[in-house]
DNA sequence: GTATATTGTCTGGATACACTATACAATATG
DNA sequence: CATATTGTATAGTGTATCCAGACAATATAC
């Protein structure tokens, strides 16, 4: 069972694919600062890609300063330290969180479902906001 | 003030972003069945874009059965029938959801900013689910 | 210490995609 | 009846995505 899984089919690039589900488990802190991921290679075999196709993917998280590429090492999780947001990061998650909450209700689930959803994942980061504290 | 606000730079093609934009309006009951929409062609000068880019957007909105889409006549706004959701779908929403919300934070929004937010539009949804009633 | 395997990187190429330019034809409009 | 308006169809262009294969310094096994 790989911790990534993607959708070739989806119209969202597969290199995009692992960079959006990679960071979240590295906000998410599934990753200890100083850990190896795995390297290209094996994603892209798991993932049944080309290792390029993964290693453009760690290139970006590299960039965003999550992880420390080095050849022959392969790519260790950095700590990583908090942003200073511009004001546009904020409306633009709202515009895009209101996107997809319309087309998940679009799709046919339930209004109500959605906004169960919705707040679980708020508790759930309410939650780990108190646990670093 | 366009009612369509379009990133050119963005990596998400034109056309996407005007349905994803679009269907969000819709949802939101925006237009009422049997309005019509703004010509390809208007959007298209409001945005900077070509005709056949928003013409391709409407096409995929025709499909999902939010537009009738009539040559020489424009596009109006079809009541949409609710649809069926497949179990996929939600877990879908979810991942996405988490994801979404995981960039936002890595981008410096602070967690307790994005759960209130998530917790906002639940509440939204909530209301207009009240409302129907 | 030496041979081999491992690692992310680089170059080149094939294919698909996004977007544009332009023409089209039936309807609306005056 | 003449003209403007509408979404559509076709062709072309630049770019993005993905793959294949080679590369070189390090890590690893003996």
């Amino acid at each position: 069972m790989p911790i990534l899984r993607i959708d070739l089919g989806s119209p969202t690039p597969v290199y995009r694919q692992i960079v959006d589900s990679l960071r979240a488990l590295l906000v998410n802190g599934a990753f200890a600062p100083g850990a190896r991921l795995p390297t290209v290679r094996e994603v892209a075999i798991d993932l049944g890609v080309n290792h390029n196709t993964v290693a453009e993917a760690y290139r970006l998280l590299a960039e965003e300063g999550w992880l420390d590429l080095k050849r022959y090492h392969g790519a260790t999780v950095l700590q990583r330290p908090p942003q200073q947001a511009e004001p546009a990061r904020q409306e633009d998650f709202v515009q895009r969180l209101r996107e997809l909450a319309a087309r998940a209700i679009a799709d046919g689930v339930d209004k109500e479902e959605v906004a169960q959803l919705l707040g679980a994942l708020a508790e759930d980061l309410k939650q780990s906001k108190k646990e670093i504290l």
